[in-house]
DNA sequence: CGTCGGATAATCT
DNA sequence: GATTATCCGACGA
């Protein structure tokens, strides 16, 4: 499934208008065999969709500020989803430019303006960062809460999939690249990552860090 | 381009 | 109480 939903394309409806993205990159996480998978000890609240129908989107909050988006692509009971971590904006640029915006803790929180307060000119968010990284993905399609557990395969879901304008699946005749997943554990020599070769919205590979533990008294 | 640390909170142990 | 499927700005090469 996974490599089939490169070059798909995801679109948000929502009031303020819509938002598209050619997806550029994903990661497959299969449930109870894969130690990676929010789902490998079992059904919690959290990832209760995943365990539900195919075709739904898991939305899940992490890092204390993020979402990511998957969809589910097995029979119910078989947790397994596709994590999707970057596209390209082919529409709606300006307003996901918009959503984009960011601020630090603190400070005023005005789309269009920096932490100093002076307007931010168009071209400050480069178009190739609009939606590469699967957070930032969410962003620029305004993905959170309200989306989990929404039918991705309904057109008439404000959140969907559909072919990509290519017409083509597996991404046309783009090459695919392979590798290991990014920022995990459990289970990072397994390579089930696959983006578009040479396309500039996929992110960065990263090793998964870990943190250094919370500081004891260091006295 | 690469590495580093901080922000920040739901989730699980 | 520890961990985390991340992002961003700062800094150095």
């Amino acid at each position: 499934m996974a490599p089939a939903l490169l070059g798909c394309v995801l679109e948000h409806d929502t009031a303020a208008g819509l938002v598209a993205v050619e997806l550029t990159e994903v990661e497959a996480y299969a449930g109870a065999v894969d130690p990676a998978s929010h789902a490998f000890r079992g059904r919690t609240n959290r990832n209760a969709v995943m365990f539900g129908p195919p075709g739904h989107a898991y939305v899940y909050f992490t890092y204390g500020m993020h979402f990511c988006v998957n969809v589910t692509c097995q029979p119910v009971g078989v947790p397994e989803a596709v994590l999707l971590r970057a596209g390209r904006v082919i529409a709606g640029e300006a307003l996901a430019r918009g959503r984009r915006v960011r601020w630090r803790p603190g400070e005023i929180k005005t789309p269009g303006m920096n932490e100093a307060g002076d307007a931010v000119p168009a071209t400050a968010m480069p178009v190739r960062d609009l939606a590469r990284g699967p957070a930032r993905l969410c962003q620029a399609l305004a993905i959170d809460r309200e989306q989990n557990g929404g039918d991705v395969c309904d057109p008439s879901s404000p959140l969907r999939l559909r072919p990509g304008d290519g017409g083509t699946r597996m991404a046309g005749e783009r090459a695919i690249g392979v590798g290991p997943r990014v920022g995990v554990t459990a289970g990072a020599d397994t390579a089930w990552r696959f983006w578009i070769a040479n396309d500039p919205t996929v992110s960065v590979y990263r090793q998964s860090k870990p943190r250094a533990r919370k500081q004891q008294d260091s006295r």
